[in-house]
DNA sequence: TTAAATCTTTACGTTTTCTTTACGTCAAAT
DNA sequence: ATTTGACGTAAAGAAAACGTAAAGATTTAA
């Protein structure tokens, strides 16, 4: 890895701080440690990190207290650490404009990937208009933003205007988790109610089309109690 | 009888005017005058001609504007008519949009040539890098820009002005989906209402002269919502 | 000037899409 | 084992978008 990247590590338990210490140096990471979130987010100010992994259970201030003041000015990219016990903050902490989240206890390999993924789409040196790929391809799936169209294994696939925007939506996102509430609101717009039963019917129709079988996915993801996470585009 | 091309000639010197219109009428063009530049972008907006021939020395705004002003919205050619030859001139004009450029005095011979390049040449609907391609064809159908000329099985399809621009747009962007919106301001001009019935009505004409079915076309497609889309030319 | 062709508008039936409702399935928690 | 909550799917009604015929309006050609 050249140049390295560095981590700030937001974490009050020692022994995970460690776990991932070690882990992420093995890696060429440069990792920074910080045990409560005072000390995180002056770490964060002075060192300016390329990813940040924040803990939500700290001892002094709330995680989303913490995700909101960064996010005030910096727009690194942040993965939220959270326990099982507390689903439902993680869809909070990716409204609140966290990147993406792990679920503990988890493994090395899933934290890299993650690490990896968050890096490479990181928006912190984006200004304004993201330029994205002109093309999404996955496995047999390919979505053309330039001629308005999709296909699979060559075919064409018709899809109607919600479902066309929310593919896009989300392919244009790869490999992150978006949440239900601000897919709902990029598609239907502010005022739509926070009842997702439409999302989930216009995503089982894409899944008929894209998907050899829906109930085993391979191009588009549901997170329980999340939101909807695209399969990374490859290239 | 193929389409007359239009023609849309903004000058002032009356003189000229009645030379370059007799001219165009006995050669078969549809002629439109403009003696002064506000004229001549009002007319350009309403009547979307073919190709535009523009005397830089007009009394009431500067001709650069003019072809600024056109191009915002147009990428109908422009030939650009200059009393003298100015290099500097030439090369603004031409770096402003302009297709084309003569200096006066002129011959008829030397005119009409132009006009017939420009007309040639101009793939007005192409947008960007796109090679120019004198020919679309796609199974039986095929539309020769050169000849003015749409043909279908060997057999010479009758197309009104309107259509035949129609069609064009859509086959110099085959495979591409073109919205309504985009349409709508290059047939009809930027002061259109943005009501597609119109568009609806020339499309249904078109495809009962080009479709066997115009229920399950074979080369004009509908993106419900979105707009329209030809088949992508062959070769 | 008159007839024909073209362009635009109006009206209406059909198709497609969108939204809602109802119900089934799965997994986690009691 | 049962309950509960979240998600997926089917189907039906409502709404929007589309295509077509036909009647004016305008332009062009004879």
């Amino acid at each position: 890895m050249n140049p390295k990247y560095s981590v700030l590590l937001i974490e009050d338990e020692e022994s995970i701080r460690s776990f991932i210490s070690t882990t992420l140096k093995s890696q060429g990471y440069k990792i920074t440690t910080a045990a409560c979130g005072q000390e995180g987010l002056h770490l964060c100010a002075s060192l300016c990190p390329d990813i940040i992994l924040l803990d939500l259970g700290l001892p002094d201030i709330d995680g989303m207290t913490i995700i909101a003041k960064l996010r005030e000015w910096s727009s690194t990219p942040i993965i939220v650490i959270s326990a099982r016990s507390h689903e439902q903050e993680k869809a909070k902490a990716l409204d609140l404009g966290a990147d993406d989240y792990i679920t503990k206890p988890f493994g090395t390999v899933e934290l890299l990937a993650r690490i990896r993924t968050s890096l490479r789409h990181g928006n912190q040196f984006a200004v304004g208009n993201t330029p994205y790929a002109p093309i999404y391809r996955h496995k047999e799936l390919m979505i053309d933003y330039d001629k308005h169209l999709v296909t699979l294994a060559g075919e064409m696939i018709h899809l109607t205007q919600i479902e066309y925007k929310l593919i896009t939506l989300l392919a244009q996102n790869s490999g992150k988790v978006l949440t239900y509430s601000y897919i709902m609101e990029k598609i239907w717009g502010p005022y739509i109610d926070n009842n997702n039963q439409i999302l989930r019917v216009n995503m089982a129709n894409i899944r008929r089309k894209i998907e050899k079988n829906p109930a085993t996915p391979e191009h588009v993801f549901t997170e329980i109690g999340i939101g909807y996470r695209m399969a990374e585009c490859e290239q």
